[in-house]
DNA sequence: CTTGACACCGTAGTATGGTACAGGGTGCAT
DNA sequence: ATGCACCCTGTACCATACTACGGTGTCAAG
């Protein structure tokens, strides 16, 4: 059984009008249609939907996902691209989630400095966070 | 000795027109001015700049990135409350981790998988992906 | 003392990522 | 057979985050 584009849209806690962007930008694909002209999605269509929405919250642009998107799709791409593009990825991520950690580590040592008492001009937690490396607290 | 407006934006990695930008936008504070008008920046005024085109590559937005940088300077806020706002961002931070963490094992996982031979057909590459969870490859 | 690079301000335009109609057709339940 | 919820297309509008422009003033080197 097919989804609608409603029941789609509601399963993945998007907008019908932004599937339907997201199909216009070539993020998914078009869907088949019944005679009338209705949309008729199968259920795996939730999971790239759902991707697209996590990936821009870890500062992916929907060029950027698109782009992971079509490895597979494109014939006549050799799977030795697809695996070169796929490494620059995982070397683009490392950087993502190093830059999370440091934000993490100043943030804690920060907190923990924190007494909870004094007022907040005492308790400089931003000082580490805007050099990218921590400062002394 | 104090940098000018350009010699700033030059430093950050940035524009002119973004830096005051950021300024009109309560993200960095409006600095002291020459008798003429000409804006007087600190040295260290290149750090929340840096700090801010970081953050919005990890996915946060100005308004997230102000909500940091507001922490220490509005008088008056217990640092209690910061700490409260740190953890709630620490919390959020290790959110994303995880996600890109995610992300990085299914990509893993597939470029393995992939033998460098044959279509791209052949290399789902993303079906692992779309879930979030990695499938059987 | 002028000329060229740079600064000022305000306003307007652009790109991205949606979101909201308007004006129409569909489908099914009563 | 007629609502009513849902779908269709197309266009227009919105927020965010810049970016460019016009008109003017400043400063320092020649």
């Amino acid at each position: 059984m097919s989804l609608t584009i409603g029941q789609v849209a509601q399963q993945a806690g998007i907008g019908i009008e932004t599937v339907r962007f997201y199909e216009r930008q070539g993020l998914i694909p078009e869907p088949p249609r019944t005679e009338s002209g209705y949309r008729q999605y199968p259920e795996r269509i939730v999971d790239p939907l759902r991707f697209i929405k996590r990936a821009q919250q870890l500062g992916f642009t929907l060029k950027e996902v698109a782009e992971l998107l079509h490895l597979r799709v494109v014939p006549g791409m050799r799977c030795s691209d697809v695996k070169v593009r796929a490494q620059a990825k995982i070397t683009e991520i490392e950087a993502k989630i190093k830059d999370l950690q440091r934000m993490q580590v100043a943030l804690k040592k920060l907190a923990q400095a924190c007494t909870g008492r004094g007022p907040t001009a005492e308790c400089p937690i931003l000082e580490a966070l805007q050099l990218g490396q921590e400062r002394t607290c």
